[in-house]
DNA sequence: CTCCTATATAGATGGACGTCGATCTGCCAC
DNA sequence: GTGGCAGATCGACGTCCATCTATATAGGAG
């Protein structure tokens, strides 16, 4: 019971390499990481990118009724990337009479732009 | 039977708006979209964001053991998210010994960080 | 060889995602 | 009012994702 039990860490290293310096990682970005990922998450398919481009090389508002029958895929599904990229901040939209236009909001991908580069 | 179907499209505007203008999208970007999300999924998560942030910050291979404890998470979480991560190509490994190193591929975010400017 | 350590992999689980058809909501014309 | 149209929402289906525990792999120390 009063046995020497080999409890303590000692964190024997191999050899005499120091693999882990004690570099300190001040945590750039914990709130910044996470807005950054939900813009990211909402970039994350190749509909919305494209979608994204469209309206950004239109400098304006786009219908959806353009929008619709560039890809191939249902109303309901082109609305529901729309819903995502509204909701992500990276796109407006504003209706007129019957129709509803989507324009991008360029701050949203200001600072996921400025990271990455 | 032989009654007239009303099948014609006719195209009603409401009004005279125009909305549709026939402007064409010449689709700038398919396999570019494609690429693109693949890297944005990548990077739809703030453990992986802040994983490449800590690498790209260091310029250099940093060890997995100095990785795990940065965040309140498993070891296999970790290592799973670094394994996404070099799915995507954004960030590549290397072993020496016991311990495994990773790096930014700075390539990688390249097209999206064109794209997004 | 045996023990330990660092990392990767496997399997499970709860939740989120992409897509569809069907339906609902407004709005315009008649 | 009725009818029709653009767009959004709903419900369902199958798939993927983030996380965990448990286990496997591989390399060094003794």
């Amino acid at each position: 019971m009063d046995v020497d039990l080999p409890l303590a860490p000692k964190v024997k290293r191999p050899a005499g390499e120091p693999c882990c310096e004690p570099v300190v990682y001040p945590d750039v970005a914990r709130e910044q990481a996470v807005r950054m990922s939900l813009v990211a998450k909402a970039l994350a398919d190749p509909v919305r990118v494209q979608l994204v481009d469209v309206l950004r090389k239109h400098a304006g508002k786009v219908c959806v009724c353009e929008l619709v029958p560039l890809f191939d895929l249902s109303q309901p599904t082109v609305s529901h990337h729309l819903k995502v990229l509204r909701e992500a901040g990276v796109v407006g939209s504003e209706r007129q009479g019957l129709w509803a236009y989507y324009f991008v909001i360029p701050d949203a991908l200001a600072e996921l732009s400025v990271w990455l580069s």
